[in-house]
DNA sequence: TCCAGTACTTGCAAAATGCAAGTGATATGT
DNA sequence: ACATATCACTTGCATTTTGCAAGTACTGGA
């Protein structure tokens, strides 16, 4: 799998360019959301999303988000074919960047999956521990 | 001004979605950061910010910025050449978004800007709320 | 009038995105 | 053993975006 281990080049030091060099494009953050809310595992499964993202660029950004230590990747001990994607520690640490961004839309913009919405806007450290637990389950 | 009021066009529903598709580039939230945290108004100002945006890129971003309704701009009353750009209240309320981000890459990642960080560590609640404090002051 | 300042615009090369077909390895069925 | 299906990509190509650096039009100051 992916591992790239060396301090990267970044514009400047700025911890928000730090996030947005490695998160600041289209898909990478829509990839997270469905690994982290939809319990997506499988290149099969993120060729799935709602919004339909092209395979070359799937497979492009999973393989960025390893080197970047957000995501890791495994084979299938059962079927040598599939390869199981997670989110790591860091990963899951997104969760709050995630919702804020979900409920910043949800506020400003007619959007749907109110379900959501309304869960993140009850309690958000409830739904937040919410997250952090289904992924701590395995 | 560039102003746009008709519905767009999206890839789907999800809030998410309508967030990356708005502030899902290198630059945007760059921009709104030096706005947002460092006062910035004039297009002479963002030019100079950490990591060195190029003039194309700067002018259509602000312009984007401006249809999704995030940013305001204005002609200087006492020079017709300058213009004063300025957070949307739709704009400001990205604040937890950004702070949220700049926390996980300063927890994840090598960065500088550590007193704004200890800032938002020490009170995110108190660190929001002067940012409002500032953006309502004018 | 000439020069400086402001906010872009433009031309071009490189990089990224997106569509759709193709590929190689593994697993399953006959 | 061979044929077919599945999985995770890769590839070819056209379009779009980014980035560099020079250029432009308008306004203000000397």
């Amino acid at each position: 799998m992916a591992r790239k281990k060396s301090a990267p080049k970044r514009r400047s030091g700025c911890p928000l360019n730090a996030s947005v060099e490695m998160l600041g494009d289209r898909w990478s953050l829509l990839i997270i959301r469905d690994m982290m809310l939809r319990g997506f595992r499988s290149y099969k499964e993120f060729l799935e999303c709602y919004e339909g993202i092209a395979t070359n660029i799937l497979a492009d950004r999973l393989s960025k988000l390893q080197a970047y230590g957000i995501v890791a990747a495994e084979r299938d001990p059962g079927d040598a074919r599939k390869i199981t994607y997670s989110l790591t520690a860091k990963g899951i640490d997104l969760a709050p960047v995630l919702t804020e961004m979900v409920l910043w839309a949800a506020a400003h913009e007619d959007t749907g999956n109110q379900a959501l919405v309304r869960q993140m806007r009850a309690d958000k450290r409830k739904f937040l521990a919410g997250v952090r637990r289904r992924w701590a389950a395995g």
